[in-house]
DNA sequence: TTGGTATGAATGAACG
DNA sequence: CGTTCATTCATACCAA
C-alpha cells in the first residue's frame, strides 16, 4: 500500500464525511421543523457528478526543493529581492529547473513562506518568549496580526462524527466508529502560539462552528 | 500503512456509504410525507465533546466557507455573473447564511479572489501549455484551466465534494458506486486500487491548483 | 510505527 | 482589480 493510495482512501473519506454531514443536515432540517418550511433542500442544484475518468492520483506530492535549489533560493533570497516578479520568479525557476523539478509555483510558493516565515520569527523573537496566562482574549479589531497568542486557536478538537446527531443511535455508534478511524497520522499546524498543544485529529473536511468577526 | 490499516479505512468508507443509504432513505421518507419542508437548519448541532470540554469553541479568525456554501458560491461563480451587484451581494449572503455564518464581506470577498485567482491561473496555463492530457478535459468548461497533469503535477480542476449531488435520489448513484468500494477484492494492485477507486474525476476536496502550477 | 516538526500549498482578507 | 499578507492545513521528513 502505498502513501498515495492510501491518501486517496483518506480523500474519498473525507468526501463521504461531507455528504454525511449534509445529509444529516438535510435530515435535521426535515425533522425538526416539519411545519416551518424554509427547507429548499430537496429542489435546489444538483451538480451531476461528472462520470469523466481522471487518474492522476499519483500526483500528491508536494514539491521538495533539492539541496541546490534550497541553495539558490536562499541566496536570491538574502539578496535582498522581497517580491520578485512574475518575470523574476520564470527565471528563477528556469534556473532552479536546471537542478531538478520545479515550477514558478514553487518558487512563487517559497518565497512567500520564506516572507512570512521570516517575519514571523522575528516577530516572536523581539516579543517575548515568556507566555503568561494574561493573555488578553480580545482581539484587536484592527490588528489581529499582532496578538498571535491569545485565541487557543488550535482547531476542531472534536471530530465532526460526534456532531451529528442522529435520530437512530445505530448510526451514531457507527459515526463513533468512523471517528476513531479517520485521525490522521499527525497534524500541529502551527506553534507560534503561546504554549498550548495543538490538538491532533480533526480533518476540518467541514467546519459548522463558525463564530466569527465579521466585519460588515 | 500497513494493509491493516488499509483494511481499517476500507471499513470507514463502507461504514460511510451505509450511513448515506440510511440518511438517504430517512430523508426520503420524510420527504415524501411533505411536499416539502423543513425548517432553517441551523448550526444546532448537538456536540457532547465540545461541551464536555467545557471550554467554548475557539472562534476562528477568519471565515471558512462550509462545503455547502462553496457549493452555492461555485454555483453563481459558474453562472457567469462576474460581477455581483451589492444587492446581489445580499442576496447570496442572505442564502448563506442558512448554512453558517457568513457576512457580505466574506461574499465579497470570496468573488474577488476567486476571480482573480482564476484568471491568474489562466494566465499561467497559457504560459505552460506544455502539453495536455485527455483526462478531466471534458470538466474544464471554461476557465477551469487545461492543467498539464504531468506525473508531478497534482492539483486537479475538479470541483469539491461538496459538488457532489446528493440533494437528489440520484445519490443512490454514489452509494452505488461506494457499495462496490466497501467490497473490496483483495487483488488490487498498485496503481488499480487508488486509480479507480475515487470518485470519478473528483478527490481534491481543498486541494486546488491557485495561481501557478505545479510544473513538472 | 508513532509522534513531532519543518515547510509546501491553499485561501480569506487587506492593501495599492 | 490585481497583488500581497497572514493564517491554516497537509505532507515530507526525522526522532524515538
Amino acid at each position: 500500500m502505498t502513501d498515495e493510495q492510501l491518501e486517496t482512501l483518506r480523500k474519498q473519506i473525507a468526501v463521504y464525511a461531507s455528504i454525511c454531514e449534509q445529509l444529516v443536515e438535510m435530515h435535521k432540517n426535515l425533522t425538526a421543523h416539519q411545519d416551518l418550511a424554509g427547507g429548499r433542500l430537496g429542489n435546489l442544484y444538483c451538480d451531476p457528478l461528472m462520470t469523466s475518468a481522471g487518474h492522476k492520483i499519483t500526483a500528491r506530492q508536494r514539491w521538495t526543493p533539492t539541496p541546490v535549489q534550497l541553495q539558490i533560493l536562499e541566496r536570491i533570497f538574502d539578496q535582498g529581492t522581497g517580491t520578485p516578479s512574475k518575470q523574476k520568479i520564470k527565471d528563477i525557476t528556469s534556473e532552479l529547473s536546471q537542478h531538478g523539478q520545479i515550477s514558478e509555483t514553487n518558487v512563487y510558493n517559497w518565497f512567500q513562506n520564506r516572507r512570512a516565515r521570516s517575519k514571523r520569527k522575528q516577530l516572536v523573537a523581539s516579543s517575548n518568549n515568556a507566555e503568561s496566562e494574561v493573555e488578553t482574549e480580545v482581539e484587536s479589531p484592527n490588528e489581529k496580526k499582532t496578538n498571535p497568542e491569545n485565541l487557543l486557536s488550535h482547531h476542531n478538537p472534536a471530530p465532526r462524527a460526534e456532531d451529528l446527531c442522529f435520530q437512530n443511535p445505530e448510526i451514531t455508534s457507527e459515526l463513533h466508529f468512523l471517528s476513531v478511524l479517520s485521525n490522521p497520522p499527525t497534524y500541529h499546524g502551527d506553534d507560534h502560539l503561546s504554549g498550548k498543544m495543538g490538538v491532533p485529529g480533526n480533518y476540518g473536511i467541514y467546519e459548522q462552528a463558525e463564530d466569527y468577526n465579521m466585519a460588515g
